[in-house]
Parts: structure tokens; C-alpha cells; sequence
RNA sequence: GGCCCCAUGGUCAAGCGGUUAAGACGGCGCCCUCUCAAGGCGCAAUCACGAGUUCGAUUCUCGUUGGGGUCACCA
């Protein structure tokens, strides 16, 4: 049989990496099978509606490289695919229920379930009392003449218990005092969340339902309704949680659900600060799923070969703490990987805006590849082009170089005639620096430390002293050169 | 609080009765070096605890502790 998986999202807006991780291992799951991989929309809560929610949802499944085979955008067998076009669907289902014993009209009003919630026990939790579960006709024929609004609710197994198989958990066993009478239809006519999810698995052929593992506990109430009507349970797979980490007011180390307050956590926010699409997709894959075999302790992944690595057996049931550092790290693999034209274009943005010419883009490619982990990083990198930094003359002062005000007033006053008349080429440049070292038996570095920082401004740079020459150009170059050899020798003579 | 799940270095993790307990990120050190990176080499750091089972437990069972999840007319 071919496995059918689903990615069923509500429109909220934001498309945290947690539910992107579902939607990578539920989108895997399938293809490496060669199965089919569903997109719903799952919009039943009219009171959550946000404009224009869907469209970051396909945006961020199309630049995350993730394709579904049917949705809403593109059509297939079993639509519609998103709920609120599907209406019509469910409440037959639920009166079917109600006609066959398995569900009953609720009148209960919010005000008394509140109440209900309320009266409970300090530190206890309680579910519906089934005031109505056991209503004569009589009762129900009054109520629904007075047009009390009602809901649906399932008759949940009142004693034993509930057990079912999950690939990644095994056996899970939940008494079913635990068990609710959960609503089916909602007061205003709407499906909830785990009707409609069920009615919709079954009439869409989902074979395989792949969620995060908050659903453990709850899966007993999805499997009643698969019983209730007679049809087959899914396979289910569920998920490890996605922790971030925060240290609080006292020091402690608190970990919890990954959340807002633990910094980026949704797509667009991490491709905002500069993260590639394929990086976040790569290191997520690995958040909770270690690869076996021929692709044990490998790092680096495309999606084909995610497609190809993935198996179930790999995932963990340990929730797992979100690293940005190992984020980063995976980003800048990307990025040392890729080759000139993409490295260009995604750095073009950031060149333009310092006015740099493609003439430099080599250079730069080969000075910003091993230096940067993100893109973002470029402006701050190159920040010296743009201006002269002020600076103190402490700046020649370096100890490993041997380099001090001294030396670097005798270098540089020997040095500017000579690059004034070089060839400005970095070869030429350097011949003339360490021919200069050669000639006076210096030692490289203490040429090259004044020159460097006295044309950029500042003891970092992300290259060598040539590099940064070229870039500045010869007059450029040679106006700061003077400029640190004035600052040198004003010093000197006063 | 009830119920469910989980437990290998700081983090991601391999392991699936007998191992010097992999690997990666991060950290530290050394090398390279005109700075910073990158790269190379190396080091430190883990089986939460207690009982069992067994010739032998990181591995199996139970308990304790710790962590997480869940208990809506939200999804």
C-alpha cells in the first residue's frame, strides 16, 4: 500500500520550527517510501483567522524545499484541503454518532462547565460531569424546542482502558477514567480540532499521522472515533518536543517548549538573521532523528539525501534542546560549500549597499567564505572600507609581531613611496612588502602589521594586509597610510 | 495535582548484556599565521540514584529523583 502522510497546520501566521520539523519528518516519512505528502489547512477556529495565514504557510514549505503532492493551492483526489470547505462533511458523521448511541447532544452552557472547573478541588483538574450523557427524550425534544444551543460529545468507555502502538513510543496504555466526553460539534456548528482531524485522516487515506508527541495522551480519544465508526487506525508516529533553553533570574537553567522568549523561533525570523533555508532544514532534521548506516555521524544533508536517509527507527523520544550554535555552525558548512555564483548573489545585496565593484567579488569571496557564518555578517565585516576608523597609535603596538610606534613609523615612511609607484595587483604587493622585510631582515609580520592596520583602522580584518589594500584601493590605501604616519610622528615630536 | 512520556558529556547523539562508551557542536590547548577566521592535531567532559535479574549491566525489571507533555465549545 502506499503511505499517505499529512502536513496539517492552522493558519496562525507564524510558522514555528517545530511544526516546520513535523512537516520535514512527516514530508520524508512519505517520499522515502515514495509516498504521497498532503497539505491541510486546518482553519475550523473562525475567532483565530489571520489574514493572509496560508501564504506563509506555502512560503515557507516552498523555500524550505518541502513539496506537497496535494493541498489546497494545487488540488488532488481527496479535496478539499482546507476545512472550512469541508464543512458540510462532518456533522453527518457526528449525527451518525448521535443516531447510533455513541454521541448525545450537550446543553450544558460554557457559564456552568466554568463553574464546574471552578468547584474542583485546589490542585485538581476535572473533566465534563456527562450531566447530559443520559438525558430522557423527553428532555432533549424540550431543550431543542427551546432552541438551547447544544454540542456534540462522544460517548467516551466510562472504565478499563485504552492502548495503542506507536512507532516511536511503543506500547502507550491511558486508563479511560482519563478519557472525556470530548465535543465533536462545536455550538456554532464547527467540527473541533480532533473531529475534523479524524474525519479528515480517514476520508483523505492518511495511512501514516506524524505529529509532536502532546498528542500521546490524547490519541485514545482519536482512536474511540476510528472504533466508533469502524474503520482502520493509522499508524501512528509521534514526535519529540523541541526545547529551547533560558537561564532565569536566579541562575537556574530552565528548559521548556520552545518558545518565543528563547529568541528566533520562527522560520522567517531564522532567515531573517541570515540562516539559508537548506541550513535550517539540515540541522532541524537532526534535531530528534539520528542517521543509521552508510549515513552514520554524517552532519551535512541535502533534502534528496534526507529523503533517502530517513528511516523511523532513527528518531529519538527524548525531547531535544534547540543549539543555535550548532545552527550556526551548519549554516557556515553551507556556505564554505558553495560555489562562486550563489556565494555571489547572496552577497551582492550587502556589496551594493558599500558600493563595492564586481570587480572585488573573488576577492572578497575568498577573504568571506572561511569568516563569515551568515551573510548578515557582511556589513560588519567590511565596515572598515567605508570610513577610517579613529584610532589611537597604541593600534601599532603588537606584541607578537614585535611591531611598536617605533618600528612602524620607520616602516611605514620607507613603505608609501614604494606602493605609490607598485603595480596594483596583490602579487606585486606583496612582493614589494617582502622584499622590503627581506632587504631590511625584518621579519614579515612587523611589515606587514602597520601597513594593515594603518589602512584599515582597526587590528581585524578578514584578510591580509594585500587583501585590504586592494580593496581600499592605491589612493584610498596610500591617504590612510599617511594618515597613520602622521598620527606616528606628530607623537614622536611632541 | 491525576494521567502519559522521557533520562548517555554543556548541547545534538551512537550504543540495542561483555566496547579503551563512537561522532558532531561548543570549550580548552598546540600547529599554521601580518590580524581575525578557516584548516590540521590534541585535551577535558557522559551512562541521574537505589534495588534486583544475570557469570556479567549504560543496555532488562522495579522503585526513587529529575525533566517534559497533557488534562478547553484552541489547534
Amino acid at each position: 500500500m502506499k503511505i499517505r502522510t499529512r502536513f496539517a497546520p492552522s493558519p496562525t501566521g507564524f510558522m514555528h520550527v517545530g511544526n516546520l520539523r513535523t512537516a520535514l519528518y512527516e514530508y520524508l516519512t512519505a517520499k522515502h517510501e515514495g509516498g504521497t505528502f498532503v497539505l491541510r489547512i486546518e482553519d475550523t477556529d473562525r475567532e483565530r483567522y489571520v489574514e493572509g495565514a496560508t501564504d506563509v504557510i506555502y512560503n515557507t514549505l516552498k523555500t524550505a524545499g518541502i513539496t506537497h503532492d496535494e493541498g489546497p493551492d494545487i488540488g488532488g483526489d481527496y479535496g478539499p484541503y482546507v476545512q472550512s470547505e469541508r464543512l458540510s462533511l462532518y456533522r453527518p458523521y457526528a449525527e451518525q454518532l448521535v443516531n447510533e448511541g455513541k454521541a448525545y447532544r450537550c446543553f450544558c452552557s460554557k457559564e456552568r462547565l466554568e463553574s464546574l472547573r471552578a468547584s474542583a478541588p485546589e490542585g485538581t483538574v476535572v473533566g465534563y460531569d456527562r450531566h447530559c450523557r443520559d438525558l430522557s427524550e423527553e428532555e432533549i425534544k424540550k431543550n431543542l424546542e427551546e432552541g438551547i444551543p447544544y454540542v456534540i460529545r462522544q460517548k467516551a468507555p466510562l472504565t478499563g482502558e485504552s492502548k495503542y502502538h506507536d512507532m516511536v513510543y511503543g506500547d502507550i496504555v491511558i486508563p479511560n477514567e482519563e478519557l472525556d466526553d470530548q465535543i465533536l460539534i462545536k455550538a456554532d456548528g464547527f467540527p473541533t480540532y480532533n473531529f475534523a482531524n479524524v474525519i479528515d485522516d480517514h476520508t483523505m487515506g492518511i495511512t501514516h499521522v506524524i505529529r509532536g508527541s502532546e498528542y500521546l495522551s490524547s490519541t485514545p480519544k482519536y482512536n474511540a472515533l476510528y472504533e466508533a465508526f469502524g474503520w482502520d487506525i493509522p499508524t501512528y508516529i509521534h514526535l519529540p518536543l523541541i526545547m529551547g533553553k533560558t537561564v532565569d533570574e536566579n541562575g537556574e537553567t530552565v528548559v521548556s517548549k520552545l518558545s518565543k522568549r528563547h529568541g528566533s523561533t520562527g522560520f522567517n525570523d531564522l532567515i531573517n538573521e541570515g540562516f539559508l533555508p537548506e541550513a535550517i532544514i539540515n540541522y532541524i532534521a537532526l534535531l530528534g532523528w539520528a542517521p543509521a548506516g552508510e549515513y552514520e555521524n554524517r552532519e551535512i544533508f541535502s533534502m534528496d539525501e534526507l529523503i533517502k536517509a530517513f528511516d523511523i527507527g532513527g528518531i529519538s523520544k527524548s525531547p531535544s534542546v534547540f543549539d543555535y550554535d550548532k545552527l550556526e555552525w551548519v549554516n557556515a558548512e553551507y556556505i564554505k560549500n558553495m560555489d562562486s555564483d550563489t556565494f555571489n548573489s547572496h552577497a551582492a545585496p550587502y556589496y551594493d549597499e558599500l558600493g563595492i565593484d564586481s570587480a572585488h567579488y573573488a576577492l572578497l569571496e575568498e577573504m568571506l567564505k572561511p569568516r563569515i557564518t551568515r551573510f548578515t555578517q557582511i556589513p560588519e565585516k567590511l565596515s572598515f572600507l567605508k570610513e577610517l576608523a579613529s584610532y589611537d597609535i597604541e593600534l601599532f603596538t603588537h606584541k607578537k609581531s614585535k611591531s611598536s610606534a617605533e618600528s612602524s613609523t620607520a616602516i611605514l615612511t620607507d613603505v608609501i613611496p614604494m606602493l605609490e609607484n607598485v603595480s596594483w595587483d596583490r602579487e606585486s604587493i606583496m612582493n614589494v612588502l617582502t622584499g622590503y622585510a627581506e632587504a631590511k631582515e625584518y621579519k614579515n609580520a612587523l611589515v606587514m602589521w602597520p601597513v594593515r592596520v594603518a589602512a584599515a583602522g582597526v587590528a581585524v580584518t578578514p584578510g591580509g594586509c594585500a587583501e585590504v589594500l586592494i580593496l581600499l584601493g592605491r589612493d584610498e590605501s596610500v591617504r590612510r597610510l599617511k594618515i597613520g604616519l602622521s598620527k606616528l610622528t606628530n607623537k614622536e615630536t611632541n
